[in-house]
DNA sequence: CGTATTTGACCGGCGC
DNA sequence: GCGCCGGTCAAATACG
């Protein structure tokens, strides 16, 4: 256990210094392959990653590697599944847990803060909009849910993550060749979005960034679908 | 035929 | 105020 943290803390420092985000912005850690997590579902297969604070990444560009993930070689994958969430969040040192959480209460306050101040100050009815324009304008409202992104080399764009999606818009944005594609969750009242796009240096390379946060479990047909509740509570 | 995706239009935020 | 740009909508289209 002890050389799989070592393992993991030498990860760490490679991709801290690759990235430009400082290490007390974000939280890095290991993600289990078959587990459920609030915010990416089950994952079927290992990874590693940044955790962005949501006042980061809410900021952020969101074309700039906010987060990495990289795929886990056979040797340490192994390593992997013996060292749990819990093991990592618990017994690992300094880079987890709490500024992360803290980081997202702040970023939760901020959104109702946000909220409150764009139902104050808003009054269109004198522009003569018709009722169905002030809904699609309501509908439309931006509210800056917390979130989650990270990057990973895979030949699939959408990464398999237990939550089913529907595709709802797909945009060519400036200084890159390769298209973002916008991601809604099916499930009733559930408004979490993801979108999915290649980085431009390197097309091998998909960020992927959550928005929001599922409040329903993944629905897929795992037969081991043992929902670990306790993990809820070390992801925000 | 029902559901998912595509794609052009539209909207709001932001910088100048 | 204007133009650019990212995000979303929704009609059209594709697919199973």
């Amino acid at each position: 256990m002890a050389a799989a943290s070592q393992a993991s803390t030498l990860n760490q420092q490679a991709l801290f210094e690759d990235q430009e985000v400082p290490a007390q912005m974000a939280g890095f850690f290991s993600f289990p392959a078959h587990l459920t997590y609030p915010q990416l579902g089950s994952c079927h297969q290992s990874f590693k990653g940044f955790v962005i604070p949501p006042s980061l990444a809410a900021d952020a560009p969101t074309t700039t590697s906010l987060a990495e993930t990289l795929p886990l070689s056979s040797a340490t994958h192994n390593k992997q599944r013996e060292g749990t969430i819990a093991s990592d969040l618990g017994g690992g040192p300094h880079l987890l847990s709490l500024q992360r959480s803290h980081a997202n209460l702040w970023a939760w306050g901020e959104v109702n803060e946000c909220l409150n101040r764009k139902r104050s100050g808003s009054g269109e009815d004198h522009l003569g909009l018709s009722t169905i324009k002030m809904k699609k304008i309501k509908a439309r409202r931006k509210v800056r849910e917390p979130r989650f992104c990270f990057k990973t080399m895979s030949d699939v764009d959408v990464l398999d993550d237990g939550y089913k999606w529907r595709k709802y818009g797909q945009k060519v944005v400036k200084n890159t060749q390769h298209p973002r594609s916008y991601y809604r969750c099916t499930q009733d009242n559930c408004r979490v979005k993801k979108r999915v796009e290649r980085l431009a240096e390197d097309p091998r390379m998909v960020i992927t960034t959550y928005e929001g946060r599922h409040a329903h479990s993944p629905s897929l047909d795992l037969e081991d679908s043992q929902t670990p509740s306790q993990l809820n509570n070390f992801f925000f």
